[in-house]
DNA sequence: TATAAAGCCTAACGTAACTGTAGGTTCAAG
DNA sequence: CTTGAACCTACAGTTACGTTAGGCTTTATA
């Protein structure tokens, strides 16, 4: 003689933590469908469901859909394919940690850069935020132009390094914003540029620079708008037109790369 | 004079890499709203709307939601808040990268079960889940009743050891299943349980024994209601009823902590 | 024993951030 | 002039529930 206990929904809500609500829907989409009780239309959990109710609990921590919990739940082989499904649910979730990974180190490089600034256009630190998180296809376009360990110097940088070019570069377009439309060939334009200049390469050693010039080589056939969509400048057009100027003037001068 | 120029909806996704249907949801919701073409109807989208949705991308990149980007770019403040904001936004993005991490390793677990055991009783292998699913909660229980240094004993494992353990657990609900309903003073049953004991306690050192020894007090007093919600058993009640049975009988056989 | 409170029921709508589809208009090229 | 690509609106569907609303049942208390 068996007596057989089952238990409430609320019983079962409290010894799970799932919720009542929830309960009802695993019953409504047919993944979890306890006995009721005759006269009263109340659910009866038996210690079965309870079980039932664990694994589903798991296969839901592990990443699987309600829908694709059911089938698991009704295959008998269970094996060879739960193994499969296992090393795909990993794979995505390796990749949406890595999303979150570099998620957290673009808040903490923007809060950095607020710090830093204060009141900061929000276009720039938008324009730093994106290029961060279009890295990989950044590499990917600069890859097709340069050679890879070219690529990995530009990238190889420090928490440091990092920051102080951030600063820079802000900097920097505060000063076009500002200076925009002015004479190509005043001073403070002039300065400008140079600063920059100075700044950017400072990070990086000769060596890096006697690799890239031999390589900077076709650079008129370079497809500038795929860049574009990986890394938005903070620049509107007319600012962009003008800097451009700006830095070929600069070039000419001070005959950059001839020398 | 200004030449404005506009691009279209598709050039935009091209652009951008934001779907064409996306681009029409963030119009109908208000969040990124370009003006359109009189007679056609067709949306036309300047330089500022791309802009626009630069940012929009970034901010959903850093974890708002649409509603909370409508807002942020709308004000003009714009400072003191966002960086609370951000700040509050990792704090999610840490938790739910911990959840992953977790859910990582649950499942190269279940694979080295499988592998180790080929079919294996699912049951079990979710009691294994959900047990790393809940260890914060199970260790915040535990501490309840031991001191921290003694619950961070019964944790801190190895990556081996951890494996070994799942083994020994594995093939010990096996035999149980097996054995269940046979008397427990049956030299198999006495046997089994000894095995198991022997194997689990082996990974702990003496030192650790003792400590535990002292303050096992008031186990009476234990709230295993509590426990169950954390762990569940991979037994059904018959089976936990006759293993309780047979450990009191090996124990008492065996005058376990007497000596 | 009456009644209140707690627990349960169904049914329907709401959520976030889209995706998909149907049926129709506009634009660009040959 | 036609054809195909690009665009339009409008509606439905997705996931895994949460949130009511309105009405039974069961349990505890006066």
């Amino acid at each position: 003689m068996e007596k057989k206990k089952f238990y409430s929904i609320g019983e079962i809500a409290d010894k799970t933590g799932v919720s009542i609500r929830t309960l009802h829907y695993y019953d409504d989409i047919g993944l979890l469908t306890p006995a009721k009780d005759e006269s009263s239309g109340h659910r009866k959990y038996s210690e079965d469901d309870i079980m039932k109710l664990q694994k589903i609990i798991s296969y839901k921590f592990i990443g699987f859909s309600l829908e694709q919990i059911k089938e698991i739940l009704s295959e008998q082989k269970f094996n060879m394919n739960l193994v499969d499904s296992l090393m795909m649910q990993k794979k995505l979730f390796e990749k949406e940690k890595k999303r979150i990974e570099t998620s957290i180190s673009a808040i903490d490089r923007a809060i950095k850069i607020i710090h830093e600034h204060g009141e900061i256009d929000s276009v720039v630190l938008m324009s730093l935020i994106r290029s961060m998180q279009t890295e990989d296809k950044q590499r990917e376009w600069l890859e097709s132009y340069f050679d890879k360990d070219v690529v990995d110097m530009i990238y190889v940088q420090t928490e440091g390094e990092m920051q102080k070019l951030d600063n820079v570069f802000i900097d920097f377009t505060k000063r076009v914003k500002e200076l925009v439309g002015s004479p190509v060939d005043s001073p403070e334009v002039i300065n400008l540029i140079e600063e920059y200049m100075k700044s950017t390469l400072s990070l990086f050693d000769d060596n890096f620079m006697e690799t890239l010039a031999t390589q900077t080589g076709n650079l008129d056939e370079i497809n500038y708008d795929e860049l574009e969509k990986l890394a938005p400048t903070p620049f509107s057009k007319e600012e962009e037109e003008w800097l451009n100027k700006a830095m070929e003037y600069y070039i000419e001068q001070s005959n950059f790369g001839e020398n």
